[in-house]
DNA sequence: TAACATTTTTACCGGCTGGTCAAATATTCA
DNA sequence: TGAATATTTGACCAGCCGGTAAAAATGTTA
């Protein structure tokens, strides 16, 4: 048995925090036996360490600059023995991709229509801040991958983000015709929690090296936060 | 004569509009004959055509992405000739983050302290954000090079960008001294403009996806204009 | 135009690239 | 245990990689 795309990647998510409500995209179910045949304990424990070296070198060089090779070895594993479980480099990166849009989105996708706005908004903004700061790789790994054109999830961007974007814009969108916030374009809205956040984690050099931290120094997260919330709930400018 | 930096880079600045202030980061002086030998008419030709098209190439695939040859017939130019003007990948690469470093923050420099804060943060990020529309893959050449590390510009991070923001922070928190703005660390309010203006150009295709819209329509342009400048000087929720 | 300097081209190099193949080894299970 | 299957390895390949050397072509200027 070769080459059918690897299901199983639970230390990807180190700490799901409140709980992703429901898979979506992709079919990310590891243990239920789906038609393929059944994964070996081998099989699932090397796919997922390819899965980690890939995400190690992808997230730093993006998709040209990385080599099997170096994947191979941040794998600690023989480059044929790699292309044993996954057909190619391209094979790896689209299922890396794949696999962590369903984790990346999870956040955007516990926005409650019937919540209260401030709370649901200052909610999302913890959890994608929370995101940069526990899973950076991820983040770099999306940002290099739509740097270059999204080459390999330009679907599913024009599909399911699109679909879920429209479909949470609308629900942001509710809120201001209730009158309880300002009249805005709920798309921009997200796009800007969105960056913010993001920023965090593909811009964590810029930002230490301006803030002066050290590589294990976090506690700028902790103002980051409170900027954000007082910048999307409040008013910045009293006056 | 060979391999001397290049000092050319006119057309690459395509609409300065508030005219950027002053130079700063590395000496740009093009015409003015320091102790380099002059400039060739070929030389100036040639190494501008070459730093257009590595900007092409480097900004889409970042630097280990990007191959000499792609840039040599991007620059409609043989490999060979190519490294006649730079003495390798590296050198064209750091020299075009240097020339662009300035550039990039011109805009940043121009916030002055004796404005209102009002229309000094609603003109700093109008013009940014019309850098990230006018100068997309500036914008994206940086973000590939943060992203891994900022290998190349890492001095120029942790001291000249490091004092402009101290300096520009400063003339923030004057602001919020001064009661006219809500308190805040003005470091972390520079990393959300940031964020959020060139969000618009590195996650162009994310957006245009999002937002269905074609290459060449740049509308979604005004609608995130509004929003920030709501954002950064209004408040978002009534409540 | 002739001497000189600059620019371009051709041919090349060793090492790395993504990927293949077949043989050797380990694992599973009847 | 042993046969069947799953995994790993080493040897290899064509093409690309960054870069060099030297000659050929072009431009400049006295």
């Amino acid at each position: 048995m070769r080459h059918n795309r690897p299901e199983a990647m639970s230390d990807i998510v180190k700490d799901p925090l409140p709980a992703t409500p429901d898979t979506a995209f992709g079919d990310t179910g590891a243990e239920t036996g789906n038609a393929h045949k059944q994964k070996t304990r081998i099989q699932i424990t090397n796919e997922a360490k390819i899965l980690e070296a890939a995400l190690e070198v992808f997230s730093k060089d993006g998709f040209r600059g990385a080599t099997l090779d170096r994947i191979a070895s941040a794998a600690d594993m023989s480059k044929p023995n790699l292309l044993y479980y996954f057909s190619s480099k391209e094979d790896i990166h689209i299922t890396l991709l794949t696999k962590l849009l369903d984790l990346w989105l999870a956040p955007l996708r516990n926005l409650r229509a019937d919540g209260d706005p401030r709370e649901e908004l200052s909610l999302y903004i913890r959890h994608k801040l929370q995101m940069s700061r526990q899973l950076p790789r991820e983040s770099r790994l999306f940002a290099n991958e739509v740097l270059r054109g999204a080459q390999h999830i330009g679907p599913l961007l024009k599909e399911d983000l699109h679909d879920l974007v429209d479909e949470k814009a609308a629900i942001i969108q509710s809120w201001i015709d209730a009158g309880k916030l300002a009249p805005c374009d709920p798309r921009h809205v997200i796009f800007a929690i969105w960056a913010t956040t993001q920023h965090y984690a593909d811009f964590d050099v810029q930002i230490r090296s301006v803030l002066r931290r050290d590589d294990d120094d976090q506690s700028h997260y902790a103002d980051a936060e409170q900027l954000l919330t007082t910048l999307f709930l409040g008013q910045l400018i009293k006056d």
